[in-house]
DNA sequence: TAAAAAATTTAGACTTGTCTAAAAATAAAT
DNA sequence: ATTTATTTTTAGACAAGTCTAAATTTTTTA
């Protein structure tokens, strides 16, 4: 099949093709911490295999041989995530790097079987969603909640920032998925909020509210 | 930490020092599947790190560190296989090539927590020991069925042979791990035995009775 | 115990994936 | 529309792990 490499690469350039339609040499060696040129000679392997679009200086796209791969990861990532923090009870700022090695286990038949014992949930810790065996999700729509006014109200569903401190901060605050929260003032000189999650009474920055997405 | 070529290559020697003292380039090379001037390169890393005693055509031992990574690998390939089975219902015959993945997996906390969501157990799928977090197991001492005696009797706690064509076919007989078996004939001219399992009676050859192991 | 056979190691090469430094192309700024 | 800055690609090198073919060591056999 793909190696290990491979496959990080097309993960990267399918996360990074959400924010934009053409991903950058740039863009995936930051994403994946390497340098420019590693990038340009894996790009060539890939667009060899033609599981990347692929023209000199202008960047690369998914074909969809290539989207499908990096769905895949991406549905095995994602439900390692939700075994490690349903199953072996680790909090959802743990799982991350776990699900990183753990998402290039290859047998299709041990995922879905997986899948099947955890009852197919359909998002993991942070509240991305989970892709079934053909790579079908229902791509929610979410909006942060600093793009809420005074009085509005929603329920927390996603991350837009994954790291360990963030995810600890959320958590610490009782931010997390599926609380209801409502904003009952915004700080006119920095732009922070006043919510009220269920009974409790938080303050967040407008940085937070910026990284923390609710259903539409 | 060390590599996937390395930690395969010190499971194997793990494997063959239960056979032999000392163990050969050849051997390792025949376990692993490469050549045996793959494996000189590779005796020489790990000597240099000091996973292994090794002098120039003498074969190799492990050293203590290198033993104590070769049972932590062990440990992780059992339990995977022992979730495999009991928890996504793979059958003992399906789970050794996944778990030949899953073993690499690096986080001893994860390890640690699927043995405890397992309630710790002491054999895998197939009869062999697993290691508890510091390496330590108590080895049971086996023998196989072929050496018993018309009327001599045991339970069926391992076997030899760990191939899905012959794991197939003890567990059409019937003849799996727990069960008790008694010897209730052997026929001299190819001394084939007729076992009585449970409330079943089986013809088996020497062949199969040489690879199936009772708890002395 | 000397010759033959088998096992092991060395030498040199190849692939994958990475890097630095330099060249080329594109984009931005005057 | 040039010049300047940024991005991307090429060139050449390196480490890990493997291979084949040849040399060396050990073991076996006569
Ligand atoms: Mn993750
Ligand atoms: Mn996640
Ligand atoms: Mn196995
Ligand atoms: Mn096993």
């Amino acid at each position: 099949m793909n190696t290990l490499a491979e496959e990080n690469y097309l993960k990267a350039i399918y996360h990074l093709s959400l924010n934009d339609t053409n991903v950058s040499t740039n863009q995936i060696a930051a994403a994946i911490n390497t340098k420019a040129a590693s990038v340009t000679d894996m790009l060539k392997k890939l667009a060899d295999k033609e599981l990347i679009n692929y023209e000199k200086y202008q960047g690369v796209t998914l074909t969809n041989a290539g989207e499908k791969i990096a769905l895949h990861i991406i549905r095995k990532h994602r439900l390692w995530e939700y075994f490690l923090v349903e199953k072996l009870n680790f909090k959802w700022d743990e799982v991350h790097e776990m699900a990183e090695e753990m998402e290039h286990i290859s047998s299709v038949e041990l995922i879905d079987r997986l899948d099947k014992f955890m009852d197919y949930p359909k998002h993991d810790p942070h509240g991305d969603p989970i892709p079934d065996r053909d790579g079908n999700f229902k791509k929610h729509e979410l909006k942060p909640i600093a793009s809420l006014n005074v009085n509005e109200s929603g329920v927390i569903s996603g991350v837009r920032d994954h790291s360990p401190t963030f995810l600890q901060y959320l958590e610490k605050q009782q931010l997390t998925i599926g609380k209801k929260i409502t904003v009952t003032d915004i700080i006119e000189y920095d732009n922070s909020m006043i919510l009220q999650v269920e009974n409790i009474t938080t303050h967040i920055s407008r940085e937070v509210a910026k990284n923390l997405l609710i259903a539409i």
